[in-house]
RNA sequence: GGUCCUAUAGUCCAGUGGUUAAGACUCCUCGUUUACACCGAGGGAACAGCAGUUCGAUUCUGCUUAGGACCACCA
């Protein structure tokens, strides 16, 4: 190592050398406790982004710490599954899935992934991120399908899965049912237009944003208080335009002073309408096709859009049109594609979970969340669901619903589990009653059927490498971020509690988001960060030192000082670990026989550090812990115990100077181990330079996490505060004086002082480098040449 | 509109019912070359506002303001 400390060369050294030694293979015939965690896997998209690598660290600082003291089973996985996987291979490939097969898609999605997964998954190890690569999974994979497919089966078994016929939450453009969770609020321009309808030969007014659904409209809600249309209630009103007519309705949930009080209600423009439409018992008119254009009418064909506008020229024509004004609203579209969702009357599959709300927050509430205001979104999200999960997609590519239907009696054939993973447009199966043929199901289920079972997955993954190795639910922990509570976490939860009638996990730590300048990281934005560059400028320690400068949960703001306030943390640690290593050359690894005072006081303080340290990164307080080691790293042992060591270990021999070897060493290789799951590429550099000859274990990540020597009942000593409290005044005085820290003086100190520290005169004297102690007032004389 | 989170120097970020309110970057002064100028010593600089609880509030409570997240509304 030179005076400068090199992290692109040094990393890359130190990553070789894990993968050359398998230094993170789960070691399935540990005796030690398992620490398992859900690891979450990726969307396989592209190149790192950097709120991955700052909430892949946060997971990771936990992960070796628990290493160091437990056996961790810390899979890999990508998220292979689903629309974004679908559009990657289109593009690239240049198709159109839909012209294919759905098994001849499939092939080409895992022809490509695999092309593509290495130079993805190589980003996470250059971060350091210390999963076991070889318990890797995709969810796309014959295992995850097969876990997948097994979930829906025993779920069907349940009675928790049902068909139905249903208004759905419907993405015209990438045809397919959504689950609520897959909305998103966009903002939107939109013409808000008073219609003139008929009814008792006069004008009766409502407004709409939606007149292209004109042609749906079943019925007109007024409220039952509103004396203004009491005389109307029962009768019928004529739909402009379009002139059939429908019935006056009276609905308490029509608000009065809303619009004109009146609202039309039509098949279908929201939920309001499903609902109002079960509630009456009306009959529904579906005009709307799955890819969003109209059937009926001379509106045939046209898309919502086109339709819309057309039918706002004809209304104005036919002067039907009392009033319109421009207004902005808040709209639902699909997460994935921002296009304006439809309620679409289809047959889908459903996961029943209306009925298990309460039981799913006591779920909920069992695992214990970090930060633990979080469990208040998971709850929050759980109260507001308004519908079972829709878990079919009208997709191509995804795991296969594995069931056939009798097409003479209906009945559902569902496949044996030898048989899986299975896909029932390539196998055949007939009617177990009626012997006819059976029609294999098309969809395809949501993703999130799919990767709520990755603790399911990676544990089948890991039986499937070692019979012996059955990692149980639940998991020890779940890491992610909270943008996906109200989805991987809540399906998780939920699929565990129909399953194995547990929680999925016992720990949940939920990291939050990296912002530039405050304002949230979006993709639109582009932001021109990217954690490759920044690897290779500053080196992951440091990236992953930044990463751990915020307390969980919290947000981040990304500021390059930060990197390069961990760049020269990393060169003052490599630089005072040569420096020890310097004066430990005739150093035999003793334990001295008594340690001298001073000596004893600093391991003591060094104790309570190690203390603090593990009940942080026990509680996922891995910013305090860091920042604690840091400073104490810094102010305690460089700046102080090293400098108040110096002429000792230069100028003495014997017992005196092992003293100070053996604490040189002992609080050196503490610190090292305490700050090595925040940066774990230096920390191995020094063990593997100088500790490794000594300590048994091949890489300070398997080594014991150092344990601190229950002091309980041992009265803290504030011998060393009042010693450094001394030094920090002398010091004080020397700058004051422009003098240099190594001038030579006379130091005068109260009696009381002096007494206090009386057996650590040497000590004063060699760090202050004074010539003679006085009592008296303190006082610092200089000597002169 | 509802729920939740956040508010500390110019910037980022800790922490506390009584503290000289910590650290980093920046700024200023000085020092230093047998670990380190990516250094050392020292200095300057902060508890959003208003009320309440309290002997005492930056810390607890309420409200206000600002920012953020999630949800709802979208006639």
């Amino acid at each position: 190592m030179g005076k400068q400390y090199n992290a692109q060369e040094t990393e890359d050294k130190i990553r070789k050398f894990w993968e050359k030694n398998k230094t993170y293979k789960f070691n399935s015939k540990s005796k030690k406790q398992t620490f398992s965690i859900d690891t979450p896997p990726p969307y396989l998209s592209g190149k790192m982004h950097i709120g991955h690598a700052f909430s892949y660290s946060q997971q990771d600082f936990i992960a070796r710490f628990q290493r160091m003291k437990n056996n961790v089973f810390y899979p890999f996985g990508t998220d292979d599954n689903g629309l974004p996987t679908e559009r990657y291979v289109e593009k690239e490939n240049k198709i159109r899935s839909k012209s294919m097969s759905r098994a001849d898609f499939i092939n080409l999605c895992l022809k490509t992934l695999k092309k593509m997964t290495p130079d993805f998954i190589q980003d996470y190890k250059d971060l350091g991120i210390s999963c076991d690569y070889n318990i890797y999974y995709s969810t796309i994979d014959k295992n995850s399908q097969r876990v997948s497919q097994q979930s829906f089966i025993d779920l069907y078994k349940k009675k928790e899965i049902y068909k139905k016929e249903f208004p759905t939450l419907w993405c015209p453009e990438c045809q397919t049912t959504i689950a609520q969770a897959e909305l998103e609020d966009k903002e939107e321009e939109s013409l808000f237009t008073t219609l003139r309808f008929k009814a008792d030969n006069k004008d009766l007014l409502i407004a709409t944003t939606r007149p292209e659904l004109l042609p749906a409209c079943v019925a007109v809600f007024v409220n039952p208080k509103d004396k203004r249309y009491k005389n109307l209630i029962n009768k019928k009103a004529t739909v402009p335009l379009f002139n059939f007519e429908v019935p006056i309705l009276e609905d308490e949930s029509a608000e009065i002073d809303k619009g004109t009080g009146v609202l039309m209600i039509c098949s279908y423009g929201d939920k309001y309408d499903v609902k109002s439409i079960n509630r009456h018992k009306l009959e529904p008119k579906l005009i709307l096709n799955p890819d969003g254009t109209l059937k009926q009418t001379e509106y045939k064909g046209l898309r919502v859009k086109q339709a819309r506008k057309k039918i706002l020229e004809d209304l104005k024509e036919n002067n039907l049109i009392e009033e319109q004004k421009q207004i902005t609203h808040a709209i639902n579209t699909h997460d994935k594609c921002g296009t304006p969702i439809e309620f679409i009357t289809t047959e889908q599959w459903f996961i029943k979970l209306l009925d298990k709300k309460s039981k799913l927050i006591k779920q909920g509430k069992k695992v214990n969340w970090y930060p633990k205001y979080m469990f208040k979104r998971y709850e929050n999200w759980v109260n507001g669901l308004e519908w079972d999960w829709s878990i079919s997609r009208e997709r191509h590519f995804g795991v296969p619903i594995p069931v056939w239907e009798c097409k003479e009696c209906n009945e559902i054939i569902l496949p044996n589990n030898e048989e899986l993973p299975v896909d029932p447009l390539q196998t055949k199966k007939q009617c177990p009653k009626c012997n006819k043929e059976a029609k294999g199901e098309e969809k395809v289920l949501d993703t999130w059927a799919t990767s709520s079972m990755t603790p399911q997955i990676a544990s089948a993954i890991s039986l499937s490498k070692d019979k012996n190795l059955k990692i149980k639910i639940p998991f020890s922990l779940r890491p992610q971020a909270h943008d996906i509570i109200r989805t991987w976490a809540f399906y998780t939860i939920a699929k565990s509690f129909m399953h194995e009638k547990e929680i999925p996990w016992e720990d949940i730590m939920i990291s939050g988001y990296v912002t530039l300048s405050g304002e949230k990281m979006s993709k639109s934005k582009g932001t021109g960060i990217q954690p490759k560059k920044l690897l290779e400028d500053y080196g992951a320690d440091a990236l992953r030192f930044w990463a751990a400068g915020s307390k969980l949960g919290n947000d981040l703001d990304y500021q390059e000082k930060d990197l390069i306030t961990g760049k020269k943390f990393l060169n003052k640690l490599s630089n005072a670990s040569k420096f020890v290593f310097m004066n430990l050359e005739d150093y035999k690894n003793q334990k001295p026989k008594q340690l001298e005072k001073i000596d004893k006081l600093f391991l003591q303080k060094l104790d309570i550090l190690v203390k603090s340290a593990t009940y942080r990164f026990e509680t996922y307080e891995y910013s305090k812990a860091k920042a604690e080691t840091e400073k104490f790293f810094w102010n305690m042992f460089a700046d102080n115990y090293m400098e108040i060591v110096k002429k000792r270990i230069y100028n003495q021999t014997g017992p005196k100077k092992i003293s100070a070897q053996y604490t040189l060493y002992k609080s050196l290789l503490t610190i090292l181990k305490l700050i090595a799951p925040i940066m774990p590429f230096i920390t191995e550099e020094i063990y593997q330079t100088y500790f490794k000859k000594t300590e048994k274990q091949d890489s300070i990540h398997i080594s014991e996490w150092p344990e601190s020597e229950n002091l309980e009942n041992e009265k803290y000593d504030t011998t060393l505060d009042a010693f450094i409290d001394v030094l920090s005044k002398v010091r004080q005085a020397k700058t004051k004086k422009q003098k240099s820290m190594k001038s030579e003086i006379i130091l005068t100190m109260p009696e009381k002082q002096y007494e206090k520290i009386k057996d650590l005169l040497q000590d004063i004297q060699d760090v202050t480098n004074a010539k003679e102690i006085k009592k008296g007032n303190f006082k610092v004389e200089f000597v002169e040449e």
